[in-house]
DNA sequence: GGAATGATTCGACGAACGTCGAACGTTGGA
DNA sequence: TCCAACGTTCGACGTTCGTCGAATCATTCC
């Protein structure tokens, strides 16, 4: 079972306004997005439906992490992703709210 | 003097989410948003001193106002480009702010 | 008319991107 | 122990991107 480990991408401080528009900038990561905002519970890739191959969602879910929009939490050979609410309102705030309400 | 036109964009309507959001994840086209949002009056491309040759300065606003970020108005041999705060705060509240604010 | 000014267009270039399938690693269950 | 499930990594591919200089265009001024 070797315990759930958090996978941390960018501290708050270290969030790039940058890195996260161009994170945001394209419509399979923005659907991703928009699935974690509607879920109340972390999802994982699979149960996303992306309409991709999994590489490719997979690729996409590390651009969203590395640039510190999700963050993915391992449960066995699952990977729950949750977007992170609470970091990116408090670096820029207003941002992931305009986004979403489109 | 052929008369001053105005180079229109996307209409608010047609404005595109992930199109705004890629023209703005480019530190160069951020830069001039930011540029623009200072200035009281329109600006002129040779004025931004924007840190790039003359032909990509010309490409970036060209990106900008296709993505309706930004309008150009012809004045003689120049050509002054605005904001368009009100179009995007009509179609996406809160994300000229957010990005601004940073 | 001719020169100067401000901006666009046109290749060209390397870098980065989005995509895929195949192979691999790890974990959990039969 | 073996297999199935889930995800990552690895080339590979074509496309798009950011950049530049040179050439071009339009306008204004002398």
């Amino acid at each position: 079972m070797h315990d759930a480990g958090i996978l941390e991408g960018p501290s708050v401080e270290q969030l790039d306004l940058v890195e996260v528009l161009q994170a945001l900038g394209d419509p399979i990561r923005l659907q991703v997005v928009r699935i974690l905002d509607q879920a109340d519970t972390p999802i994982a890739c699979h149960e996303m439906g992306l309409p991709v191959a999994k590489s490719t969602g997979s690729h996409h879910l590390k651009v969203l992490r590395e640039a510190g929009v999700i963050t993915a939490q391992v449960d066995g050979t699952r990977k729950y992703h949750t977007l992170r609410r609470d970091d990116l309102e408090a670096r820029f705030p207003g941002l992931l709210d305009s986004v979403l309400s489109d």
